[in-house]
This record gives structure tokens, C-alpha cells and sequence, in this order.
DNA sequence: TTAGGGTTAG
């Protein structure tokens, strides 16, 4: 390599400066010390970065390829100015050097598209003579490590291999930094292992894509064995540290890292701090938390919302919402924590009124998070009209369907009963990961269409999606919706064998489940009997589900004594128990159940059921009055009675928790169903074109699902009712269950 | 040139 120094073009208009010196490296003259450079450097706004390149332009500092790449760098990282821009500046150059390559790849690896870097890349190759040095590859594989492109990656890597750089420190730490994002954690820790000399970032690439992939144990073991090998820690490495100290959910692990922290002089800095707030937050430590946040001299907006979501964490919705309300300022991210946290605890509804607060305010505009949040408390509100408006949204504003958007927007369908709209969204995406399939599987599941969501399954095959714990959930749920018996015990059993995913216990719930509805109850039993976990209260519960259907007393018990065992406040075991023996007629048994109830101190949840007109979410319960149309709503009530009594219908008493001795007392008890209430508001105020919608927290009682099916035919209306299990669509006086629910 | 903190789905 050649350098010599010269002095600086003569002829330039630059005698208010110092004289600059040029720099010689290969034949190539760089200006790095030229005033306009220095002026570049301090460039705070878009204006001066423009008149600079004027002036740049007009003096003929352009032509230096050192000085166009310092003005591309510029132009792509000052707050003010933008990648296009850089891109300009780019295409004015003539005969881009490699440095001008290397600065504009760099650029567009950083920026929001980084697959621009990768084109780029592709375009030097091509179109220059210009080949990557040990520079542009760190570029490339952060570009690839971004879009977890494994092929590209795998690619350059291959490259970096035939080519000298094969041992450069830089490109091989981009390399482990990449593998542990794309999750291939063993070639991560090849190249690691392969290095020649590794040093604190090499060591933290490990560590922290460790802990960010799901494997905190080894994240720590390869801190102590860090520290063993005497590489001192920095505040990145204590970061990575604390990240997985917080998945662990390891308090005191944690407390210890904060020790070491301040007594090893690692560099505090506010990411740091925030890192160790977040863990104390995630750990459930608030007191901790509270005692660092107010030491901190400074505070970001990342160390308020990890505050605000402590609080929720601990179900402090008070103090998390004053926090947020003395907030210096909130970004979009401490408006998603705050709605996440009600769509997550319960309460969509607050969500919702929190969404609507965002827009009214408009002091940040809702991005993809909120969405998703947003569409998830329509999906639990069944609230199809607010959803609509949401994927309305989401097209008019051009925002990317991601695959958390995808599976929101198809959940979101799929609960609100619009399967066919779910169905519209998963076809019209490229990318669909193992979410998006199971996602859709879980729709048909849930509307009882069992074969379609076989089907489906095998295209995700097709597709080499590997399915997992949660797929199979989705797809026995959709068997035993269906009365899939065979498919169900082949899904079942091929689960470990042929797809490595091992039966939990809501596996072993669903095959319970399929067994016990089709009336193989004594299989059912054997399955649990032989279970190689313990059964959970889901397994058990199925058990006797399947026993109400098929009025077995003597399983019934068995299944609602070991479920209460587990479960000692589980309403709904002595509802099912008590609907086993009213079918019986054991009225003794029944008041006997309802008295140990009460002794117990529990109560029945109370049935609601909810539905939306107008953007507008009603809320039915069991006797409710409290609705402004109520008495419309019991006028309509009474005459739904007097139609469904004229074509023969007589109410179901078995569905009663409690014998009542006087008749018409037990059908008024029926007839005051938060469902039925419901379908009679949805009856006078939606309009007969449109199906009525309603979201049911318990599972429909019988006598509301014979009582619908003839609304349906006399009413000439499309009724759909989802109940906390399953979809019944009714029409024409039948259900889509086929009474199989 | 490479590594780092808060909010999202089934």
C-alpha cells in the first residue's frame, strides 16, 4: 500500500480555512481533514446537508470518492435526512469506488429496508469491477441477520470462506450475530469456536443471541465460562446477562447481576439500566424495580413504559395508568403496553376505550402492534363490526400484513364468526408461518369443519411448516368438534413419532374429549389411566363433559371428584355433575350438589353473552333489566315464547342447576338465559339481512340451543352463537354442530 | 465495520 501526502487542490475557493491535506492511499487522493468534511460532520439539518453538497459539487470535492462516501453517510444517518437522499448523492458519483459501495450497503443495512443492502450488493457485483473487502461483508451479513434470510447468509458465508477474510474478526462476529438471530445456535457456536481470536463481541454475540433465542441457561453458562477465560464483561455483555436472568425468571440471579455490576465498574449507562429494570420487572420484583427508577438520574421513555408494564404485570391497572398519564411524553409503545396489558387481563373493553382515547388524542399514530392488540380484544368481544373497520384500516393506510397482523386479523375473523373472511385473509398472504397455519386450522376448528382443517394440515406440510404443541392442539380440538374419532387417535398418535412433538396434557384433554364425546367412555378412562403425565384438570374436565352428553353417573363422579380435587373452585364441575343427574332425575343428588356449593362458598358463574350493533358492544345477564330497551327486549321475549310454544317446543328442566317446583317458575328461569336475552335484541335492532351475532362465556345450555334452532326457522334469521368451546351457526332450524357439541 | 433496553399473534 501506497501513501503520500500532498497538498490540497490549489485552486479551490478556500482561503478563510486552513490548508487541507490530501491524502494519497493506491493512487486515490482523500480529503479527510477538508473544512467542508468537518462542516459535514457537524450538519444538523437537511438544508446544510444540501448546501454543503452544492458547495461540494461546485469546488469538485464530489470527485473525491472519500468525501461523496462521507456525505452518503451523512445524508443516511443524520436524524434529518433520509436513505433517499443518500441514494441520490450516490448516483451523481460517476465511477463509485468501493468505499462509496461499502458506505451505501452500509446505509441501506441500517435503514428500514435492509434488503436494499442486499440488491445493492448484487448490483456492485455485476455492474463494477469493483469485488467485497473485509468491510462490506459485516454489512451484507447484518443486512441478511435482519431479514433472517438463512439462505443469503449462508451464502455470504460460503464466500467469506473462498475469499481472504476468512478469519477476519469483524466478519466472523456478524457471523455469529446472524446465525443466532436466524436461531441456528450450533453453526453460531461453530464459528465462534472456530475463531482464531475472539474478543468481548464475539463472546457477547453468543451470549446474547442465546439468551434473546430461548436458551438462557447457556447464555450464563458461557458468561461464567467468559469470565473464566478472563475476557472482562461490558455493559453489552451484563445486558445479554440480564436478558436472560429475566427469562429464567431468576431473581436472585438477577440481584447478584446488578452486584456485579456496580462492583466490576461496568460502564452504567441508561440501556443498561434499563436492562436491569426490565429484568426486575419481568422477575415480579416492583420494589426493586420502583428502587432503582427513582435513583436514576436519567430516564428515557423506555424506562417509563418498563415501569408501566410492572405494574400490570402485578395487576396494578391504577398505578400503571397514573404512571402513564405523568409520563414526560408516550410514544406508540407506551400506548401498545398500556392496551396489551387490558387486551391480555381480561378486559378488552378497556382496551378498546384506550384505543379510541389514542385516536382522539392523536398524539401517535397506532402501528402494527396496536393493531394486533386491538383486533385481539375484538376477537374476545366478538366484535366483528370494530374489526372490520381495523383490516379497513390497515389496507387504506398501506401497512404490511406480518404474520402477528395475519394471525390477528384471521383469529379475529374466525371468533367473530366469519370464517370465509378468514379464510379470504390467509389466502391473500405470501408469508405465513407456523402461527398464520395454526391460526386458520384453530378457525375451522372451532366452526366444526374437522376435515377442512385436516386438509389444511397436510398443505401446511406441503408448505414445510413444522407444526408445533399448539398446532395439534388446534387440530384434535377440530376432531373432536367434528366426531373425527379415527383421524383424532392417528393425529394423536403420530404426534411424537413422525413430528417430534410430545403430548401435553392438552393433548391428552383433546383425545379425551374425542373419545368421550363419541361414547367411548371407558377408552377415554384407559387413556388416562395410562397417561405418562399427570392428569390436569383440562383432562378430567373433558371426562366429564363427555359424561354429561352421554348421562353416565358413575364415570361423572369419578372424573368431578379428581377435577375438584385439582381444581377445588371449579364452578362449572358441579354444574356439569348437576346436569348429569337432573337428566336423571336425581332432584336429591342435585340440591344435595347445589348445598355442598354453597357451603363451599362458590357460586355458578354467571352466564353473559355479548353482541355488537353498531360498533357497539351489549352485555346480556341472566335476568338482566338493566339494558335502556329492556322492556322491547322482554315484549320480544314473550313473543318468541308464545311462537316457539305454538309449534310444540317444550323447555329442557334438566338444564336447570335446581329443582323448582312450580312450572311456569322453571321455564321463566329459562327463558331469563342471557343468550335468549340477546337474540331477542339482536331480533328488533339488526336488520333482518344481517346475522345476529353473539359471544357467550359459558357453554350454550341446551335449552337455548333447541330454543335458537326454531328462531332461526321462524324468524327466517341467521343466528351465530359462539359459546366458550365452539361456533353454532343456526339456520333454517338447524345447527351447524349437528347437535354434536 | 461487528454485539445492547420497553409494546404484538395461535
Amino acid at each position: 500500500m501506497a501513501i503520500s501526502c500532498t497538498p490540497a487542490i490549489n485552486n479551490l475557493p478556500l482561503n478563510r480555512h486552513p490548508t487541507p491535506v490530501s491524502i494519497t492511499v493506491n493512487n486515490e487522493r482523500y480529503f479527510a481533514d477538508h473544512p467542508l468534511l468537518l462542516q459535514l460532520d457537524r450538519c444538523s439539518d437537511s438544508t446544510q446537508l444540501k448546501q454543503i453538497h452544492a458547495r461540494m459539487l461546485r469546488i469538485g470535492l464530489f470527485s473525491d470518492p472519500y468525501s461523496a462516501s462521507k456525505l452518503i453517510q451523512v445524508a443516511a444517518y443524520s436524524e434529518v435526512s433520509s436513505i433517499q437522499y443518500a441514494q441520490k448523492v450516490f448516483d451523481q458519483i460517476p465511477r463509485p469506488n468501493l468505499y462509496s459501495w461499502n458506505a451505501l450497503i452500509r446505509s441501506y443495512a441500517s435503514s428500514q429496508e435492509p434488503v436494499n443492502a442486499l440488491l445493492i450488493f448484487i448490483k456492485m457485483l455485476h455492474g463494477s469491477d469493483e469485488l467485497p473487502n473485509k468491510f462490506t461483508f459485516p454489512f451484507l451479513i447484518k443486512a441478511s441477520a435482519l431479514l433472517s434470510a438463512l439462505s443469503v447468509g449462508k451464502g455470504l458465508h460460503g464466500m467469506v470462506l473462498k475469499s481472504e477474510f476468512g478469519s477476519d474478526l469483524f466478519v466472523l462476529n456478524s457471523l455469529i450475530h446472524f446465525y443466532g438471530e436466524c436461531g441456528c445456535f450450533d453453526m453460531a457456536y461453530r464459528v465462534f469456536m472456530s475463531m482464531p481470536k475472539r474478543d468481548v463481541v464475539s463472546w457477547n454475540s453468543m451470549i446474547v443471541g442465546l439468551a434473546q433465542g430461548g436458551y438462557a441457561e447457556e447464555s450464563l453458562d458461557l458468561f461464567f465460562r467468559m469470565e473464566g477465560e478472563n475476557v472482562r464483561p461490558n455493559d453489552v455483555t451484563m445486558i445479554g446477562v440480564l436478558s436472560a436472568c429475566a427469562k429464567n425468571l431468576d431473581l436472585e440471579l438477577g440481584r447478584s447481576m446488578h452486584l456485579y455490576i456496580r462492583r466490576n465498574g461496568i460502564k452504567e449507562s441508561l440501556v443498561l439500566n434499563n436492562a436491569i429494570l426490565d429484568m426486575y420487572v419481568k422477575c415480579g420484583s416492583m420494589e426493586d424495580a420502583k428502587r432503582l427508577f427513582d435513583k436514576m438520574g436519567v430516564k428515557d421513555i423506555i424506562s417509563w413504559t418498563t415501569m408501566l408494564v410492572g405494574y400490570t404485570k402485578v395487576g396494578d391497572f391504577s398505578a400503571a395508568r397514573s404512571l402513564f398519564d405523568t409520563m414526560p411524553c408516550q410514544d406508540i409503545a407506551a400506548w401498545n403496553a398500556l392496551i396489551s396489558a387490558y387486551e391480555q387481563n381480561g378486559n378488552p373493553k378497556e382496551a378498546l376505550a384506550t384505543f379510541n382515547e389514542l385516536q382522539l388524542r392523536k398524539e401517535a399514530k397506532p402501528d402494527a402492534v396496536t393493531l394486533v392488540c386491538v383486533l385481539s380484544a375484538c376477537a374476545q368481544l366478538g366484535a366483528i363490526d370494530l374489526g372490520g373497520w381495523i383490516h379497513v384500516y390497515i389496507n387504506k393506510h398501506g401497512i404490511n400484513l406480518n404474520c402477528h397482523l395475519t394471525t390477528a386479523l384471521i383469529d379475529m375473523y374466525s371468533k367473530c364468526g366469519d370464517l370465509e373472511k378468514a379464510l379470504e385473509v390467509f389466502h391473500s398472504v405470501d408469508n405465513r408461518d407456523v402461527f398464520v397455519w395454526s391460526a386458520m386450522i384453530a378457525g375451522f376448528a372451532m366452526h366444526g369443519r374437522g376435515r377442512e382443517a385436516i386438509g389444511l394440515f397436510l398443505k401446511m406440510q406441503e408448505a414445510k411448516v413444522k407444526p408445533n404443541s399448539v398446532t395439534f392442539t388446534n387440530l384434535l380440538s377440530a376432531c373432536s368438534h367434528s366426531g373425527l374419532v379415527d383421524s383424532g387417535r392417528g393425529i394423536f398418535n403420530q404426534m411424537e413419532s413422525v413430528f417430534g412433538v410430545v403430548p401435553g396434557v392438552q393433548h391428552y384433554a383433546c383425545l379425551v374429549d374425542i373419545l368421550g364425546r363419541a361414547g367411548n367412555l371407558e377408552e377415554a378412562l384407559d387413556v388416562i389411566d395410562n397417561m405418562p403425565i399427570s392428569a390436569g384438570a383440562s383432562v378430567w374436565g373433558a371426562l366429564l363433559g363427555a359424561c354429561r352428553l352421554h348421562g353416565n353417573i358413575d364415570i361423572g363422579e369419578r372424573a368431578c371428584s379428581n377435577l375438584l380435587e385439582l381444581e377445588p373452585q371449579n364452578d362449572g364441575a358441579y354444574v356439569l355433575l348437576s346436569n348429569i343427574y337432573a337428566k336423571s332425575g336425581r332432584w336429591d343428588k342435585v340440591s344435595e350438589l347445589r348445598k355442598l356449593m354453597r357451603n363451599s362458598g362458590l357460586k355458578k358463574e354467571p352466564g353473559c353473552s355479548l353482541i355488537e350493533v353498531d360498533g357497539n358492544v351489549h352485555e346480556f345477564l341472566v335476568g338482566d333489566n338493566t339494558h335502556p330497551l329492556s322492556k322491547n327486549i322482554y315484549v320480544k321475549l314473550d313473543e318468541i315464547a308464545t311462537r316457539l310454544t305454538s309449534v310444540g317446543y317444550v323447555p329442557m328442566k334438566s338444564q336447570l342447576l335446581q329443582l323448582v317446583e312450580e312450572e311456569h317458575v322453571q321455564e321463566q328461569a329459562l327463558y331469563l338465559h342471557s343468550e335468549k336475552l340477546a337474540m331477542a335484541f339482536g331480533l328488533i335492532s339488526i336488520s333482518p339481512s344481517q346475522p345476529i351475532r353473539i359471544v357467550k362465556n359459558l357453554r350454550i345450555c341446551g335449552d337455548c340451543h333447541a330454543a335458537a334452532k326454531l328462531i332461526s326457522k321462524l324468524y327466517n334469521r341467521e343466528i351465530v352463537l359462539r359459546d366458550c368451546y365452539r361456533f353454532h351457526h343456526f339456520k333454517g332450524g338447524s345447527c351447524s354442530c349437528m347437535d354434536y357439541w
